[in-house]
DNA sequence: AAAATAAGTTGACGCGCGTAAAGTTTTTGG
DNA sequence: CCAAAAACTTTACGCGCGTCAACTTATTTT
């Protein structure tokens, strides 16, 4: 281009010498016009610079080809990694994706689903707070926007989710440690932050009764997003004051066994499943950095790439359909046990 | 509000007794309405569900409250939490952010800067991707649209740009090891992705000389923003071949760093400050996980608040002032040495 | 309380594009 | 080669809001 800007489509269609509403059609749709126009449209496109008006575009239009992200806390790399997958998926499939972080706050939750609806987006893909979230908020919004949860699942709510079993991928964890070694204590948080603890733990503790085990659940104190932190301290409290009845230690997730796997080398306790450590830590999860902790965490995979798969299968369905009800379906996706040295 | 909708301003205007101009106004700035107008209007704002058409309003202005925040790779932990700094400071003066990555993909990076521009942003924060990234495309859009450039400085780049000295953070890194130990090597990738690790190597070699040491670099393969894996499967064979001519290693970021670690500890070497260690490692930039490693990293604090604090306060100054140029001056902050128990 | 000023109202036009209707040209197919 | 179909052009209106000009009403000033 030759960096002569054109101020609109009008002018365009001057130069060009293609009217307006077909240059409107190629805009919305290439292969809409035959090709002897097209390319003197993007002959006309190379030479003149001329980007239609995004805003004069979706004022008319319905809904736009936005797809909003909504993710409770980007600065943990669990989510990061998802949103990631997301945003690559939503532009491969020719959408704009928009990613928000509701940065642990619920009223920022309420606030970005707003400012969202004045998008206009097409559909959104959201992974709630959690307990803390707004749900009767959410679920006006899913009535009015296609809207897909994902990774925390907000009881009684009516739009379609995708996630992973939990039940099944804690059992798997205590069935394995239980195989390998002692039966598993489970850490958590006091206050838990999202409806997945609960559901781990309620696993945890059937899946012990199931194997004839007494659980044991540990809890330490926190609030918030910080859970190395939380972990961490919670820990070392922990180990000072023997709170532990088991050598093996189940964490609600990977970021409090990481903080865990910090405490215990600050208490020097040694971690790992060979006979001469102290303690076994698994975690939940696997989160990109559990590869890389001394020792490399034990832990549950959530296929990242399952999950974001199916999220936009679904809220694609969910887009192309006005009878949105029907297909509010759940789907759960296993996890796969990741068995490393510190369990 | 009792949920009736309203399709526009001229309704709203009917329904709330209020000309549409008044309402215009109030709407671009509550203040600038008479209390008693202001009243009735929030008000009627109760009652009714009115929000404006936010294409409709930005398809006139020449420039939307929008500010762009552009990262290299959001995955990273890094990056993630400037951006959240970014962001609440954007909300809170009033801005609405809106978060981009370019996933380390230079091509990505051209396209988010083109949806940018028709985004008609008040103003766009850039985290280059560095040496992958297309410059004169930077340039030109950082002469249509107040940017400020941060973390990566693009050599001979006219925007203005806020960072941290390098050479400065690496000096007093060197300085510490060798005054508490033996002096470093110094361990980076060998395709450096950003100028900063250029910069880094550069203060290393002549923080070494200054102090009459040998500087010693030790390149490992890789590509791409993995650094963890990259720096395990470098070290692995680094420690394995015998590459290092120190105990002590500094690397030229965290994740490598930790990468490192795990290196170290699946390589059997002990990593502490303590006279029975094996090695000591150091970092650079007090990655959020830095402070949960095993043993905690050592490495210097990139100053996260002063950083976004500093970069909005030039892009408001640009975004305010048409004499752009006059403005694009560099800001350079210093880090602090944060001791911690691997070096 | 009258005059000066500030704030609000009415009416109208423009922004850049979507889109429909009616007419014209080009392409397709038998 | 001609008729039917497809594609394109012209013309015109609408979307929701910004904004200006000319008034009218409310508030402040002296």
């Amino acid at each position: 281009m030759d960096g002569n800007k054109v101020r609109n489509m009008e002018e365009f269609a001057m130069l060009s010498g293609i009217s307006r509403p077909t240059l409107s059609k190629y805009f919305h749709d290439p292969e809409s016009v035959r090709a002897s126009t097209r390319d003197r449209i993007e002959k006309a496109l190379d030479e003149y610079d001329y980007r239609p008006n995004i805003f004069a575009i979706n004022q008319n239009r319905r809904t736009t080809n936005n797809i909003g992200i909504v993710v409770p806390f980007l600065a943990d790399p669990f989510f990061a990694e998802i949103a990631r997958n997301l945003e690559k998926r939503c532009i491969d499939a020719g959408y704009s994706p928009i990613l928000f972080s509701a940065h642990g706050d619920p009223v920022l939750e309420v606030n970005i689903l707003e400012s969202l609806r004045s998008q206009k987006p097409a559909g959104v893909l959201l992974a709630p707070l959690g307990r803390a979230s707004d749900r009767s908020h959410i679920e006006k919004f899913a009535a009015d926007i296609p809207t897909v949860l994902f990774d925390s699942r907000i009881p009684d709510m009516g739009a379609a989710f995708v996630g992973m079993d939990n039940t099944q991928s804690m059992r798997m964890l205590v069935n394995y440690l239980c195989d390998s070694g002692s039966p598993p204590n489970f850490l958590e948080m006091r206050t838990a932050v999202n409806p997945n603890v609960n559901r781990r733990r309620n696993a945890y503790v059937s899946a012990m009764e199931a194997l004839g085990h007494t659980p044991e659940i540990v809890r330490i104190d926190g609030e918030g997003w910080e859970f190395e932190e939380i972990g961490l301290q919670g820990g070392l409290s922990a180990f000072a004051t023997g709170r532990f009845t088991s050598d093996t230690i189940l964490c609600s997730n990977d970021r409090l066994a990481i903080g865990l796997l910090s405490a215990a080398y600050r208490s020097k306790l040694t971690v790992g499943r060979g006979g001469d450590s102290d303690l076994r830590i698994a975690g939940h999860d696997d989160h990109p950095f559990s590869r890389f902790t001394c020792p490399a965490l034990t832990t549950v995979s959530q296929d990242y790439a399952s999950i974001s798969e199916k999220s936009l299968e679904i809220l694609f369905k969910l887009m192309d359909t006005e009878k949105r009800g029907e297909y509010a379906s759940d789907c759960l996706f296993d996890g796969i046990l990741i068995p490393r040295a510190s369990a």
